[in-house]
DNA sequence: TCCTCCAAGGTCAGACAAAGTCAAAACTCA
DNA sequence: TGAGTTTTGACTTTGTCTGACCTTGGAGGA
């Protein structure tokens, strides 16, 4: 017997179509599937995820929505960019991969030298280590970002 | 179903168009939009708020009104806008300011994005006080940046 | 002049209407 | 049988909308 996970992952996603993103309401859907409205977000958070390549946003409230949205993949080998960054980074070792990124082509000049002012030694005011590693992780996310290729 | 604080928001941005400024009443609006009057100050407290760049101003009494103002980023009080981000920043206020930042166009959306990924909960993944505050401090740095061109 | 009334706008708490969280119970499968 | 996964439901948080009551300013009359 498939399990019920399973099943909503399956119509969420026939529900995606070729479409890059969709509103859905929780509780409506948990009505459907007879289910409790937890179960979505079990679904959600399980088959969902930022590493499959999905985004959820949501509202709360009167009106409310979840809204899933599909992020272009592009290669793997690029994984191993991100990884490479490593568990911590220091600001020299940031700058030499935001020239590179920038004779990529992947960013402009401004938005390195935005993000050098965001990821400075300054604006991380803390001890060293924790600096270098809220730097890294930081940098993760520009790069996965950069690099997922919704080349807009 | 569109709820009815973002029609009217809507209709108030078309209204100003490209004015600076508008000058409403606040019970004609509501009994246009067939809605408690108090609706009307949810929406301005909500959606036309300092950080997205527009101020209030209001007169009571016969003859009154009230009137929102579209405040340029760039003018004067660049300290106070800089200032207002304060000790803390939660992604959802700093991605109002974003937007700001984009319509003053001192950004470009692609500059937005990065911001946002890279100052995203995900990214600061730490406990939330802490994570405010270093996102508040990174802000700062940029809003700096952009204003001033000051990249110490 | 001063007072009173009326016509604005302001405030706040509460009712709803969503979605989120978390841990315990139930289930699966090696 | 035990670890990992799924399912459930009680409780929390957030966003929207309304209505009762409050405050302010101006106009006009005594």
């Amino acid at each position: 017997m498939a399990k019920l996970s399973d099943i909503i992952e399956q119509f969420l996603l026939k529900t995606l179509g070729d479409e890059n993103e969709v509103d859905i309401s929780r509780n409506e859907l948990a009505s459907f599937f007879s289910c409790a409205p937890s179960q979505i977000n079990y679904v959600l958070d399980t088959r969902f995820t930022i590493d499959r390549g999905y985004l959820i946003e949501s509202q709360r409230g009167g009106g409310g929505f979840v809204k899933i949205i599909r992020v272009p993949f592009k290669d793997d080998a690029e994984n191993a960019i991100v990884e490479s960054v490593g568990g911590e980074l220091s600001f020299k070792r940031m700058t030499h991969m935001l020239e590179n990124l920038q004779n990529e082509n992947l960013i402009t000049n401004h938005e390195k030298e935005i993000l050098q002012v965001a990821l400075s030694e300054a604006a991380l005011e803390m001890p060293i280590n924790l600096r270098e590693a809220v730097r890294a992780k930081c940098f993760k996310r520009i790069l996965l970002f950069l690099l997922k290729g919704n080349d807009q």
